[in-house]
DNA sequence: GATGAATGAGGATTCATTCAT
DNA sequence: TATGAATGAATCCTCATTCAT
């Protein structure tokens, strides 16, 4: 955890480092991220990086906490549809999962990187972080299954598999096919999640998930 | 590209070398990779290296190339199922796949990294390794198509991203589902690819794959 | 010497971080003594630390006139024989000097430091604190060579010397022969000294140092 | 132990940089000894320090063997008596351990300093050279307790503390005593200690520790 | 009187690369 | 061709001290 000093900091001081830590973190390795550059990018002296962190490790950690709470937050933010069936949630989950890739790229990919880098923090630590979508597909699995909608000769550990890995990769993917620009996502209101034909392969990748797995 | 010196080698030092380069490339990323640990290991001078490797990017590049050849040969190995539907052949491709991977888990992992990681190389080149499998697993949608074996609304790119991610991370899951210790794929005639419910796993994603997909 | 302000402070918070400036200065060497850490443990502002104190040097010297000042009141506490045998007085000498140490054993330990380790300070500061007991020892050989017990044959300069580098030294020794946790000294009423053992080196050390400096 | 580049370093170098980390050790602290002022002192690239060390405790594990080695050299070139009294045994001892340390101060201040000061090493091996001569000396007095010329009822323990302390300190206290420049110690064939009043000192120191133990 | 944020120099160590032999 | 010594910038982190509030 940052220290009380980090969290005393004027507004604007803050913002403006925490959106240069988001930058470093998001645009480099762990081990790549460099503290000097940190400091020197946010006009800091070296020793004030460790005034509001205990160490790399603890800024680290802060970010990924920042991005579970921006993302839950986030979710709530967006009702879920009513009606029961499993797909429908799915489709929900996916739509809204992209959105928050768009709206907060960097902390998208700094989550990406913390599944597939190597942190050198502890193994515990970094399961935890890791598992924490897979396990939640998986629940959803199983409970499609005990209500009919998904074919029960499917093993939820596999259907698991393929959906957390799927909606973790979209969002890198739309943003590559579409050629889009990172940097214009970080502006209030981009509008670009509503263009139809990026909704089209939204669609179509739950399409095939729900033909894939649904119970006839 | 590695110097003629390096080619002219002593086969078995030359082995030995790549073997270690092979380890070093597979377990740590592109920027922790230490070219002082190598020659240590290798038990060469840190100038050998660099009478062999114009620096450590040429290195780098050559072990991504040899992952290539290495995939290629090693798909020519084991002949494509004779029948022309497009799904035998996707779940022939799926079992060498992940044959491949179990077989060369080293190459395997540096071929990951160089996918997901932050490889400090300009990113023309890192496209064109990116793009590899993706492009191959579009024609192959494009031909399923054009066959009439899978369904023609769907979107051919959205298809390939869908199998080439599934595909990729197909190997680790089930390397850590099953608790398989890497280690243990090193060894010559690893037969841990025959278990019963490793290869049911494999079959059910090929499963939902394609009743997904395929044309009704 | 510190600053009014340290003694205007309340007892009990005065009392509190004196207590935590004779276990950082116990503990580490003069260069090894972080304010940061004293700061902290205290729980008071990095920057009341130089409220009290005009820095670390000065906060150091402190210490040691502490030393110095509690020394000599618990000498007072113990009346020395009334014989004026002088091998008589050094024996009580040493039994209450060695005393002293186990009732302060962070007090000596400074003490011991401020003798042998390398403090950044003034010579001139240094070796007024660590002629201290050797000028007194001194005094004493010739006093005792004045009265007829010590053999005028030895020159007082060398007795001081052995004098004070054994009485210095028991103490520490005792401890580690007798595998005494210096923890056990720090509580109120310890009874260690009482050891019949114990007092037996505290004599033959006497004993001989008797032996090979008195008149016959 | 230092590498092999360390060894392999033209005559003249290694000798000059042996100097520079001689004087460091002896002038600080463990702690307080600074690699980047040996680099800058002997003229070398920060990372040449360690092409020839480990580390810093390398670096200086190094210096303490070639104290040891050198005084095992020293005492082996000066035969001691042939009769066999203990205490024409120890003269001789205390006698060349003083003329060592007058030969070589800065070396046998790096061993003071391992003895008294804090090293942050395993406890294992600065315990191995504290407890050298003093197992020595105990070995010495339970001897000559064996050939009657110690008094019997002396405990060993005792007096090899008494020994091991007095000679440890005599060194440097002839040095402060007789306002000797230790600079001027370190040229070839210093005669200070043919100074008969220094002289004078060590019998005296000796003689009273003789008529002090001696069996009557 | 108390606070605690800011600072920049300095700590040990690792790195990829060069080049004279 | 092989060597391995040399380099200096970069790494993360700790420090004693200052000063505006």
């Amino acid at each position: 955890m940052p220290t009380e000093t980090f969290f005393n900091l004027p507004e604007e001081k803050r913002t403006r480092l925490i959106d240069i830590l988001l930058d470093e973190f998001a645009e480099n390795d762990y081990d790549s991220v460099s503290i000097n550059r940190i400091a020197e990018r946010a006009r800091i002296a070296k020793g004030s990086f460790y005034q509001y962190f205990a160490d790399k490790k603890d800024c680290y950690l802060y970010l990924i906490q920042l991005g579970i709470e921006q993302k839950t937050a986030f979710l709530r933010q967006t009702p879920p549809p009513t009606n029961t069936d499993i797909f429908a949630y799915l489709r929900w989950l996916l739509d809204v999962g992209v959105q928050f890739q768009f709206h907060n790229p960097r902390l998208a990919q700094i989550a990406y990187r913390a599944i597939y880098d190597d942190v050198p923090l502890p193994t515990e630590t970094m399961q935890v972080i890791r598992q924490g979508s897979y396990a939640y597909f998986k629940q959803l699995i199983a409970q499609g299954i005990a209500e009919g909608s998904i074919n029960p000769a499917i093993d939820s550990d596999t259907a698991a598999f393929m959906l957390n890995v799927v909606f973790t990769e979209l969002g890198k993917y739309l943003i590559e096919r579409f050629a889009i620009d990172p940097a214009s996502l970080l502006q209030e209101g981009a509008t670009v999640l509503l263009q139809p034909d990026l909704r089209h392969v939204i669609e179509q990748v739950i399409d095939i998930l729900e033909r894939g797995m649904r119970n006839r």
